[in-house]
DNA sequence: GCGAGTCCCTAACGCTGTTAGAGGCATGCG
DNA sequence: CGCATGCCTCTAACAGCGTTAGGGACTCGC
């Protein structure tokens, strides 16, 4: 059975999980597969076009959302689809260097009308919705960016503790892992969200 | 007079803002230097510890910061010390790329400690404070380097648009530029922060 | 005068993405 | 059956990359 784009593909995601977005070679990814390096350029354009394939592929695990359940909270729902992006984002070694700078794929728009249409619905101008959308992808975006590069350089990166900064100090013990340090950031945009919807809504509760 | 290291650093950044870091060979820089390729090396130990040299050089661009003035409120400081590294990070192209899984340099630790200072003041603990910053920092990354990957693939982007869409088509009119997005994602970061001020400095203004 | 240190050079290695061009192998058509 | 057409793969090669080896001037302190 001859190989197949798709076969090239997970073969380059499972690469990049394995040695880094740097150790994917067109000669290593051909060898993996049994095949000449100049057979890849058959099955796709380019390494550039390749990569695009990737994020493709991985923006696909994500699965089919679900518009927000009757009576339930949009914003729980908004945190929830957040949360599932960022952890299929975090499974992939790189992600952001990969997916970094793709527009939304064309099937990504019904995801993304429904979730404006959401915010909509809850009071925000249509603008809006897409500031406060993209922000919540800047957030998760630099999340995960900071996240991927501390694991790639763990080598001695201890501090010796500087006496001088004792504000530091306190912190790094109450500091928490990766997740808590997400939660508290989206909850910051949350919070911040829900302050803004309810003078929406509401609008002085005797004013117009 | 001879090549000095400070000399390859600059000429360093004024290829990658004019080419993009992907346009930064060593070969390329030396005959802007004029001087061979491997001369860098006494210069230099590597391109990567030439890329921290870069990142260290741009992030030194930034203007001492200042403590809080008697008065000011801590969270209009603390916005604009976002601002003026956002400013500076957007100065220069692919700075997020060069920046990005830089642990904090020596000596931006004092102005750490005084930016946990003032959020300890204003009640949060310090492990909080350090997230919160740290959620802030993301969010500035992200938002960055997705307004400097939009500048790198401008070439007909226009999507036709799709009717079925009318929330995306709404919004797509009132969106506003890169500042204006950027502003709303601060405002909602802050305002989320301000709520939970609110709560720690008058805790319930009753019970306690 | 001379060794040491500084700053630069040419030559070359192994790697990269990519192109040129050819060949085998299945299928469908006359 | 013979033959052409597509599909899929190959070897050979090119220019460019980061990097190393080794050497040669030129300036300083002794």
């Amino acid at each position: 059975m001859p190989l197949t784009r798709d076969d090239v593909v997970r073969e380059a995601v499972e690469v990049i999980d394995a040695n880094g977005l740097a150790g994917l070679t067109l000669r290593g990814l051909a060898k993996r597969l049994g095949v000449s390096a100049p057979t890849l350029y058959w099955h796709v354009t380019d390494k550039r076009h390749l990569l695009d394939l990737v994020a493709e592929n991985v923006l696909a695990e994500l699965p089919a959302r679900r518009a927000p359940a009757e009576g339930e909270p949009v914003l729980d729902w908004l945190a929830d689809g957040i949360r599932v992006r960022r952890a299929a984002l975090l499974a992939h070694r790189d992600s952001v260097l990969v997916v970094a700078g793709n527009r939304p794929t064309e099937d990504a728009l019904p995801e993304i009308e429904r979730t404006i249409a959401a915010l909509v619905g809850a009071g925000l101008a249509p603008g809006e919705a897409v500031q406060v959308l993209t922000a919540l992808g800047s957030f998760l975006l630099g999340d995960v960016l900071e996240t991927q590069a501390a694991l790639d350089r763990p080598p001695g990166d201890v501090r010796p503790p500087h006496t001088e900064y004792p504000h530091l100090v306190a912190a790094t013990e109450g500091f928490g892992d990766d997740d808590e340090r997400f939660e508290t950031g989206l909850a910051l945009m949350l919070d911040g969200l829900r302050a803004r919807l309810a003078t929406r809504a509401a609008p002085g509760s005797a004013a117009t």
